[in-house]
DNA sequence: GTAGGGTTAG
């Protein structure tokens, strides 16, 4: 079949342009073929960027190793959709390969290929290539010049950044965009919102970057008063700054923000929402977490990994695990956060077994652990008492897929070894790690000496907290209840002493909350403050008479 | 070419 006679190379390319399914798209390389006019740069470099639009990455590396003699746009093509979809090694070895075939690259290639070495962190290639960028005699670009500030930015090379910049004939906002997110990263606001203030007129990329760097130094206020003195505010000025509340465990302020949001015109995106169920999941919120999963559905066709995992992690800290089970396993794309997520909820409610499954068949799916996933692994062997699977598994860890053993790890294993009282196997460990153990580690092995009645390893991890934490009563009082239960009177008093001395305090007790019809309820031991304080504790006496019907015997020894 | 996203041991 041939196209008909009216149809021009440029309406060819149009209607390639304006294709919404990969289908469509396909179809027209089709044609493409039976016209012979698969070989024709133009119209393959339209195919390539159609393709690359559709996530259709495959598609567009098989038509391009169909073709003889590719140009410069074509790879310019090529090199775009590899960074466009996060494989910059793959972008950086067409531009090899573009160079070997004696193409000369344009400043349309530079970009591409500066922002690959960031994201790869390859200082040497970035460095070289910034290099042949000054040997091609080209004028200075906007885009290379603002892809070189982001590339030494990120290396920490701020005054390479400076340089460049200082250099630009001429700047747009996407470079000073740039410029100020590179004095953001190096920490330094005052020369970011310097840079902001020099800018001749703003624009809300520039106001979300400052505002993003307040976040990251941890200066909440003035991101606030950013926020707040912004007249167009973007979905991104509004997610940054639920982000921020979020990045700062203030989840109720986030929520918050977010039901502010939802009365203004702008629609909160996939980021927003990731951002605002996860915020859910911290504070326990169901009811308004079950909200965001209702808007979520209605709003869009599928769900994209990020809020998978927020709505998995949410519906699992929540309690209700099944929920949990049922959005992963609808889910039509999943990655290792999805499965994080979710044997991480599996683990926390005890099903131990269910969850090491869970990892094997992710590992049979051929997706890589990475160290955060190990860390649930090896809680869940922890509370299934699984101790010869832990160390099986900790062991794996490294000898298959290269991660280190970081002090969570240690962390892990030092509580799965002391719950079943292989304290010195414990010790051992602890002595055996590549860094200096932290009051954590020290407190999972306290915790176990209590259980199983060792005091003098006890008074080794003792010794170690009270340097690491001297201000923490609570290893002091646990040391105290030991040496009392088993009688030794005098080390208590000495204990005792030593906590006046340095004028140890009683830290505030830790409290717990719930939500109810979407109000926040907060409680702490003993405290009155709930007004219907009273019922509630007449409930608790109720359960109290039931528990010691089924024969239960509380726990008394500790309570002096 | 610039700005916003996720899970973790006690």
């Amino acid at each position: 079949m041939q196209w008909p006679a009216r149809f021009t190379v440029r309406h060819i390319a149009h209607r390639l342009r304006s294709c919404s399914s990969l289908k469509e798209v396909e179809s027209w390389y089709g044609l493409l073929l039976k016209n012979g006019t698969a070989q024709d740069c133009f119209l393959m470099n339209q195919y390539i960027t159609a393709c690359s639009h559709l996530h259709a990455i495959d598609s567009t590396i098989f038509a391009f190793a169909q073709m003889e003699n590719p140009n410069l746009f074509v790879y310019n093509a090529m090199i775009g959709a590899f960074v466009h979809y996060f494989r910059p090694l793959d972008g950086l070895w067409y531009y090899v390969l573009m160079l070997r075939n004696g193409i000369r690259p344009s400043s349309y290639t530079f970009p591409a290929v500066i922002k690959s070495c960031r994201v790869l962190s390859f200082v040497g290639v970035g460095t070289s290539v910034h290099g042949q960028v000054l040997r091609t005699g080209l004028p200075l670009h906007v885009h290379v010049q603002t892809a070189l500030v982001d590339f030494y930015s990120s290396l920490g090379r701020i005054l390479e950044s400076t340089k460049v910049f200082d250099e630009m004939p001429e700047r747009d906002g996407f470079a000073w965009s740039a410029m100020i997110s590179a004095h953001a990263r190096a920490g330094d606001l005052d020369s970011a919102k310097r840079v902001f203030d020099e800018m001749p007129e703003n624009n809300t990329a520039t106001w979300n970057t400052l505002i993003h760097g307040y976040v990251e130094a941890g200066d909440v206020e003035s991101a606030e008063e950013l926020f707040c003195r912004m007249v167009k505010r973007d979905v991104i000025s509004w997610t940054t700054m639920i982000n921020c509340y979020c990045k700062h465990k203030r989840y109720r302020e986030a929520v918050e923000l977010f039901r502010e949001m939802k009365s203004t015109e702008i629609r909160p995106d996939e980021v927003t929402m990731s951002t605002v169920i996860s915020a859910c999941a911290h504070l326990g919120a169901l009811d308004q977490g079950k909200e965001m999963h209702l808007y979520v559905m209605q709003t869009r066709s599928n769900i994209d990994v990020y809020i998978g995992s927020a709505l998995i992690d949410m519906y699992a800290k929540c309690g209700l695990l099944e929920r949990a089970l049922l959005t992963f396993f609808k889910l039509q794309e999943k990655n290792l956060f999805c499965w994080s997520s979710m044997i991480d909820g599996l683990a926390f409610h005890g099903y131990a077994e269910e969850a090491l499954s869970m990892f094997d068949k992710m590992e049979e799916e051929n997706i890589e652990p990475n160290s955060v996933i190990y860390v649930s692994v090896l809680a869940a062997c922890t509370h299934g008492g699984l101790v010869e699977e832990g160390k099986r598994r900790f062991l794996e860890m490294t000898s298959r897929y290269f991660i280190l053993p970081g002090i969570e790890h240690y962390g892990c294993m030092v509580d799965l070894l002391c719950r079943v009282g292989l304290l010195e196997e414990a010790l051992g460990l602890i002595r055996s790690m590549r860094m200096q153990p932290n009051s954590v580690i020290w407190g999972a092995l306290l915790g176990g000496c209590k259980l199983h009645k060792n005091l003098e390893i006890a008074q080794v991890a003792v010794d170690r907290l009270m340097i690491l934490e001297p201000n923490n009563s609570g290893y002091y009082t646990l040391l105290i209840n030991m040496y009392a239960e088993a009688n030794r009177w005098s080390e208590v008093a000495r204990i005792r002493a030593i906590m006046k001395d340095r004028g140890v305090l009683k830290i505030w007790p830790g409290s717990s909350w719930i939500e109810v019809k979407k109000k926040m309820h907060q409680f702490a031991a003993c405290d009155n403050y709930h007004p219907a304080s009273e019922e509630i504790y007449s409930v608790l006496d109720v359960l109290d008479l039931q528990l010691k019907l089924f024969g239960y015997e509380p726990y008394l020894d500790f309570v002096l």
